[in-house]
DNA sequence: CTCTTTTCCTGAACAATTCAAGAAAAGCAG
DNA sequence: CTGCTTTTCTTGAATTGTTCAGGAAAAGAG
């Protein structure tokens, strides 16, 4: 994880103007992984107390298309943001609560990415979720 | 695809009373494969006119619920439905128009199952998304 | 046919996200 | 450093897909 003084060159270097709120924004993603907007939100305003969501909200949609944040949308649960990107590793999501472990993927080498039939499709990213239940949920169910 | 008259016997065999909006909507998905809320309220009332959007709700989500359809949710579309279930396959998004396509387990094994490190979770289902872009909307963007 | 339970309808509510217009700040040229 | 242009932020409201709530209707069992 870059120091908090790197933020500002990760910006500059993505083309993307160096303000406040970006900076705290992506701050807070590498701080927080897998958090969602309000915990962001939240986060981002322990360092700019007077951020708006908006700015937020745009923060986190500029920073995903330049490619420094992942979004991670699930079914059923609101947004969330991670700072690994690049690196081609999948998602662990417990059906009960909702956590999110990072995995890397199995073989390696992207064993997904070739389907049988690409139905006229160019690919170029093959995201893999896996579904389960984490130890303290099955812990809980047991009780 | 089962005959239009299969589909009580199906909502049946899964312990679901038979309804009218139900069968509608059972039928509905079987027809329009991965289509989204709205064409499928269209299409149940084709058959039931007068049939509440709440009562199609209800009735993806029992039927989801029970098995008998499966619900795709991808991040920044609506909630669609399909009614292949329990055959492991995978699906094609178009990161351009959103269109949905069906794939094979490319193995043919669930090979991504079995991940470097389960994080203490069990894990009964790894889905994979592979994302790129459509014959059509490659064919649009060199216009 | 009657009764109980589940489901459907009407209509409102909700929550995450986005839109819009003006004010402020960033970055650049001089 | 100063002024100018463009981008970004703020305030506040709107939007959209989905869910909630209460009473009416229908399904299934006996």
């Amino acid at each position: 994880m870059p120091v908090a003084t790197a933020f500002p060159d990760l910006l500059r270097e993505a083309g993307l103007r160096v303000t406040t709120p970006r900076v705290a924004v992506l701050g807070a993603v590498h701080a927080h992984p897998h958090a969602d907007t309000e915990v962001l939100i939240d986060a981002a305003r322990v360092e700019v107390p007077a951020v708006s969501h908006q700015a937020v909200y745009d923060s986190l949609r500029v920073l995903s298309d330049a490619g420094l944040i992942r979004r991670i949308q699930l079914p059923g649960h609101v947004a969330r943001y991670e700072s690994r990107v690049g690196d081609n590793h999948h998602h662990l999501v417990c059906r009960s609560c909702g956590a999110i472990e990072d995995v890397d993927c199995s073989v390696g080498h992207a064993p997904c990415l070739t389907p049988s039939d690409h139905h006229g499709f160019v690919i170029d990213e093959a995201e893999v979720i896996y579904r389960g239940t984490c130890a303290a949920c099955r812990a809980a169910q047991t009780v």
